[in-house]
DNA sequence: GTCTATAGGTGGATAGAC
DNA sequence: GTCTATCCACCTATAGAC
């Protein structure tokens, strides 16, 4: 493992204050002190906040998607694949944090509207995904529940968004548990 | 209706604010633009923005909750009933906004601890007054799902929240329809 | 690439006249 | 209750030395 560059330190610590504060609620001196730098770095490698901001989010979305990518490359079942897809959000709970595009669709009313389609994109894929893994379920009759494939992975994702939102303000992990299970169940 | 206080303006352009750009993107200088007032006007009712934020959502939760009373008041089916309390959130998102307790648990990390007691009671009341309506409609025959009512009210609401998030990110108000039907189709 | 220094603006908040 | 005036801290961002 080499040494993470100053770029990706920064993407790291701006990430990590996003998720938890929110995009409108951490600046560049935050970042600086974390890391021991100065402002003045950092806006040598991203000019702008809104420049940040963008980044920060392709750089999730991919980094989630080749997470997903390697959940279902086995033979595993469908129920297998949707609770590990739940453990991936019930993962970024414990250090106090909500997801990165969750939290980003909340202050998307004071963002830069540039950022919208990536963030569209971001949901799109979440759900297509959702949609495979839910026809294969459902092929393998592993899977039985009436309605479309497509409300369905719209729910399960809405759910576990909603529910990160809630177990993060209640402070009531179990709470986030107990939602996926029900809502895997619900499938079944 | 008499008019409304300068307090009372105060509290409705800040909700409108909170609910479209989050706690933490709009100020007092926002709010006095919009009422045609000083900023030192709006400090006098509400000292601190902490002040003015516990009132805010003081206000929202015991509203909603006045409005949950009325929903039920009849001998509607719990179907209707859930369907009523959907198009609650549904009516939200066509002014761009969400709900203030959705934003509320996503700015909580950049928001005085002293707020997070009132948040929680806001969604264990909103569970609460769910679990009443679901029990209602098994008692009735009108619901049938298994699993505990308590999991599926916390799914339900967390699917609305995450849902309204999605659907306003996405701009597709459609989106949240369908999602609705989905979960209240899930319960019959 | 990182630093010092600084500009220009906005944040929440207060004092005191009316 | 509302105003003018002001304070100080913090914000994003840039210029220019090293």
């Amino acid at each position: 493992m080499p040494t993470p560059s100053t770029r990706d330190l920064i993407l790291d610590s701006a990430q990590s204050l996003a998720q938890t504060r929110g995009f409108n609620a951490f600046s560049y001196a935050d970042i600086a002190l974390e890391l021991g730098v100065r402002k003045a770095s950092i806006h040598y490698h991203f000019p702008s906040k809104q420049d940040l901001e963008a980044e920060l989010l392709e750089r999730y979305r991919s980094q989630f998607m080749a997470g997903l990518a390697s959940l279902d490359s086995n033979g595993d079942s469908s129920v297998v694949v949707l609770q590990r897809y739940a453990h991936l959000y019930s993962s970024t709970l414990k250090n106090g944090r909500i997801c990165l595009g969750g939290m980003m669709a909340s202050d998307i009313g004071a963002l830069p509207e540039t950022l919208a389609p990536s963030l569209s994109s971001f949901f799109e894929e979440q759900v297509s995904w959702l949609v495979k893994v839910m026809n294969e379920g459902k092929e393998n009759n592993e899977l039985n529940f009436s309605g479309t494939v497509q409300s369905h992975a719209s729910v399960f994702l809405a759910a576990l968004q909603g529910g990160l939102l809630m177990a993060n303000a209640m402070n009531d992990q179990a709470l986030f548990e107990r939602l996926a299970e029900t809502l895997i169940a619900e499938l079944q």
